[in-house]
DNA sequence: CGAAGTTTCGTCACTATTGACGAAACGCGG
DNA sequence: CCGCGTTTCGTCAATAGTGACGAAACTTCG
């Protein structure tokens, strides 16, 4: 498994293979590069490299993880009384889109990628988001019934994403336009959770 | 990739697959039976065997398939004018729980399972279950706004996956009481999407 | 500094999956 | 029944991902 870096030297190890990959990913394609070569070019081994990461593609999202300790944070500072609906737009509004990550996207053409790979991450990315959520509510609702509160994670949730698949699907896409709909597909679940 | 059976010859090496991979699953695990023992077995190579399964855990799921045409045929088959909520629970209702189904994933004991491999199959079912609420949405509303039928079709679906999934941690795990808790949590959504 | 304990690596051996290519089996018209 | 196009297989060769085990590197403590 994807042992979580101890000590000084693993990070360095690990830094290693994040930047050959990035180089080797760049260059010629995710799928046209080996797990083999990216070792090769951090100078250890293939098993080496599974230690540091579970797969070729977690790579690809390792950063991601940062993004969901942000969410998570981001609702746990919201003023106690708002709303859910209304912390998770909020959350999501003030989210850092940083243009690193953005543009690293970008970078490396995402239609590249195999989209199966894709679709995998964004289904791993939505059920964290879920959780994320219900832990959310959790804390807002020690006393909450078990089926309300993960109906209403999961149902916000949804909307999250049913926002983003029709963005994606749209002509303009932009963040802004993300995050307009994204509102806007909340505003739909607003007054079926609004006791929350 | 698994391609869909053409002729007789296929069909007859895809059941001997099938049977050969029930008998081993059942004797020692899953993971604990090689994907080139169910070839032996059968009577063909392992590089048959993926040409009629994608691969092997997707025998354990082969026959989801048909529980979701299923679905989608029970949803084609409401009355109109029926709410779509009302649908949904119509047809979670109606399905035939088939006991060949809900017997063999009890003998295959699930826990034996590696559990990412269920959860993963979970996420599909999920994506192809919100698809066909879409459709059947779309049939309804061919001129309904892309944003909002999407939100109805993905958050009607998490509602029933987050019954499923407190039913996963229920102590009573009995069909009755998962079709009664899908009810419940469709009930939540119902006021939100009765105009759909 | 040096011994003992902990963490990280390398090596070996396997299972899972997949692409490419050619041979064998099948199904149909003559 | 035979020839021919189609489908299914087998063989070969790679890459992906993991478990087990022992050696090397790093830490901590005396």
């Amino acid at each position: 498994m994807a042992t979580p870096p101890q000590t000084a030297r693993s990070e360095r190890t690990r830094a290693a293979l994040r930047k050959a990959a990035t180089v080797r990913f760049l260059a010629q394609g995710v799928e046209g590069t080996s797990a083999e070569e990216i070792a090769a070019d951090a100078g250890v081994t293939l098993r080496t490299f599974y230690r540091h990461f579970t797969s070729k593609h977690d790579l690809l999202f390792a950063d991601y993880d940062s993004g969901l300790q942000w969410f998570r944070k981001a609702l746990s500072e919201r003023p106690a009384g708002e709303g859910v609906v209304a912390s998770v737009q909020a959350a999501i509004f003030a989210f850092p889109y940083d243009v690193d990550a953005v543009t690293q996207i970008a970078n490396l053409r995402i239609d590249a990628l195999d989209p199966s790979r894709i679709v995998h991450h964004m289904r791993q990315v939505q059920s964290d988001f879920a959780h994320a959520l219900l832990d959310h509510l959790h804390r807002l609702h020690p006393e909450g019934d078990e089926l309300g509160l993960t109906v209403a994670a999961r149902s916000l949730t949804a909307a999250v994403f049913a926002a983003m698949e029709v963005w994606l699907r749209a002509p303009e896409r932009s963040l802004p336009e993300l995050a307009r709909l994204s509102r806007e597909a909340l505003d739909v679940l607003e007054p079926t959770f609004r006791h929350y």
